[in-house]
Parts: structure tokens; sequence; C-alpha cells
DNA sequence: GTCTATAACGGGATAGAC
DNA sequence: GTCTATCCCGTTATAGAC
């Protein structure tokens, strides 16, 4: 906490970490007057409700985020690789180095409730059409409907692991956290880049049709 | 609403409706009781608070999916493919026909203070590593910690479509829905299965010191 | 702009009659 | 087992002094 910042600073810095740490509903605006050292009524007076606090929060954080994903986006050139459309897409939400903004970032993203009117309209729509704009470009051979299946997939396994943060460790032995995004996105990009080149319905009806009796195997690789 | 069911019974059932469709913490004992025409007091009577209420209405759900997951695991043979293994751990939970309960699986997932202590231990452990092994034997050139990422992606990929649930079709032009199970499972498997097998970490590292200008694409396939 | 005090409400839980 | 009535707490939001 920032102690010398202004009461408005104070009060979104203590409540993106206490919706981070405890979840949105369950944090109250006294838990969140009383970790920024401000009075109740401040909240009201510089944000008109929760609710709208809810949305200020938000908004600071995603929207550099989105700002990055298009820098990166642009910088990997007119005809990016998979692997570098997903590294843009991956890399700024989980590089932020606040701790529990990233799992802040899962909770709004895993709510369907607040998501849809109060995120996706606002903060993703056009991120996501960017995207998809450019996997599509890169991987011509998929319909729109299975670009859009996997782009869900792409961001559901960020968000989970995202959600996850600090009990990542406790769900993995040990093994896995978040406090290397770099390492994170790796194997991210890894499995995402093979599960986008994997063969479309159409080409994976096709194979079973013409060899019969190859089993599942040959549904390995195509792309 | 089974209006001829008991007490216990119809307060479950109320009680997995509104909290897959407006979230745990968003739900009331009121707006329980109200929508399953029973007195408020049964709530305590037959649970003994609201924590163990939601602790009933999970277990209800998930333990007959980890049954049939393991069954359709056992049904594949001593040596199942990728495919397959990945076929037996999400058909379950998202063939589950009643309204409501998928969304509510995916909250559940995707809430890391109730997931870790109530749902993680008690559900998901024993199943997680059980799939787990039995992806390694599928896979034995990935090392444990890569197999632990790749499940994470698989688990989160699930869980996102099960969260949105009903608002899918609102996120995806009305592309993406998941009232039919089978089409979603058959996306997802050929999504994760080609994940799974992509290059090790150790393998692309190798890769790209071979071969120093190939570029990105002999990434693709490995496994 | 910042505080204290409090209004107005909804939440979970329980006592005790039936 | 089921009800009514109520307790007691925490919540958001606001009125009004400074």
């Amino acid at each position: 906490m920032n102690d010398t910042a202004d009461t408005k600073t104070r009060i979104l810095d203590s409540a993106e970490k206490l919706f981070g740490l405890n979840g949105i509903e369950e944090t109250s605006l006294r838990d969140i007057t009383a970790h920024a050292q401000v009075n109740l009524a401040a909240v009201n007076y510089h944000f008109q409700s929760k609710d709208s606090l809810v949305d200020s929060v938000i908004a600071r954080r995603i929207e550099p985020v989105n700002r990055r994903r298009l820098e990166m986006l642009d910088a990997a050139g007119p005809e990016p690789t998979v692997e570098q459309i997903l590294t843009a897409f991956l890399t700024p939400p989980l590089e932020i180095r606040l701790e529990s903004v990233v799992p802040l970032l899962g909770r709004i993203l895993s709510n369907p409730n607040l998501f849809l009117d109060r995120v996706y309209k606002r903060h993703f729509a056009l991120i996501s059409e960017r995207f998809r704009a450019a996997l599509g470009k890169a991987l011509p051979d998929l319909s729109r409907r299975e670009l859009l299946w996997r782009q869900m997939f792409m961001v559901g396994s960020m968000t989970h692991v995202m959600v996850l943060g600090q009990i990542l460790p406790a769900v993995t032995d040990g093994v896995c956290d978040i406090s290397d995004p770099a390492e994170l996105v790796g194997h991210a990009v890894r499995f995402l880049a093979a599960g986008f080149r994997a063969p479309s319905e159409a080409a994976a009806r096709r194979a079973t049709a013409g060899q019969k009796d190859a089993g599942q195997k040959e549904l390995q690789c195509a792309g």
C-alpha cells in the first residue's frame, strides 16, 4: 500500500487487493476503507456506489493490459505466427507484478453475471475479435465455429490458472505457480498452439472416413 | 421443480438452481426457501448452516460425475488413448441435462477459496491424480511438471465453458452453446489432445537449438 | 474533502409453539 | 418436522457537522 497516495487511489488499491484475495461480493466497503485507512463515506463520495467502484477497479487494470496486447500483436508484423499471437494475448495479463491483480482478473473472467454486461461488452469484445481475426489468418483451414470454440478453450486455460493464483502450488504439490510468467506463458503457448493447429472438424471426419482402422492416432497432426 | 419431493430434496434442488444462476454468495437462504416453497427454518433444520448446505449441493452432483468418469476410463481398457482419457474426463460433467448444474460446477471450480479445502481435497485430488497417471502413461515423454501444467489448461478449458454456460451464445454471436455436449466434447478433445501431444519443453529446446532458422513452425508436431 | 453518526435494509441463525 | 417470530449482525448508503 502506498500511504502517500490520495484517497481515491488508496481506495482503488485496497479494493483491488481485497477483491482479488477474497472475492468481490465477499469484500465489504468496510473491509476496503479499513485496509485503505480512509473513511467509509469516502467511497460513496469518490465513487457513487460499490458497483461503480468495482467497474473502476476493473477498468484501471484491463485497459492497459489490452493496450499492451495490441502493441505486442502489432509488433509481430502483418502475418504473425500462432505462437506470436498467443504470446501477445497471454503475456500482458500474467506479467502484472502486483500481487492479487492476476487472481482478480481471473475472478472477473469467471463471473458470468458480472462478465457479460460490465466486462465483455466494454473491454473484451473488440480485443477478442481482433485476435480471432489474426488467428483466422494464420489458420485458414479453421471454420469460424471452430475458431470460436478454440478461443474459448484458450481463454479458459489462462483464466483458470489466473483464478487459482495463490493456491496453484497447493493443488500441484508445489510444482506449478504463477510467479514466473515467462515459464507459464511458454507452457501455455506450446500447448495451445498445438491445439489451434489440430485438424479441423471436417479434416478429422475425412481422415476417419478415408482410413478405417487406423485408430484415433491419425488425429494427431494436420494443422 | 418437483413439487412432490420432500423438503430436504426441494431445498437441494432450489439451492442448486439458484446457485448456478446467480452465484452462491449472491443467493440468500430466503431466496432458496421462497423458490422451494418451504419454510425458512427448514434449511437450518435439515442442514446445519448455509455452508453445510453448499457442501451438500456440491457433493450430490460431483460424486456421480466422478464415478462416471472412472467408469468411462476403466471401460477404455488398460492402455487408453489420449482421446479416450480426455473424453472420459470431460463428458460426465457436461452431459448433466439439468439446467444450471453445469454453470454451478463451473462456479465451484472457479472459486479459489471454496475450491481448495471444500472441493479439491474432498472431490478432486484423487480423480485428478488418477487421470494424470493415465495421461502420463499415454504420453511418456512429458515430465510431471508439464503434465501438471497441461492438466490445468484442460480443466480450465472445460471450466470456462461451463461457467459461461447460459451466456456462451451471447459472447459468440450465437455460434457456440453447451446444449449439445457431444459437439462440445468433440471440439474440446480434438483441441486438447493436440495440446497434450505438443513437444515437451525439452524437445522444443532441442529443436530450436538444432535448426537455427526454421522459424517456429517446427513446434507443430512431435509428441 | 473529510469526518461521525445513523438510517434502512437484508442477511443467517434460533427459540419455542404446534 | 414444520411453522412464526425475532434476534443480532453486517451491509450499503446518506445526512449533516466540520
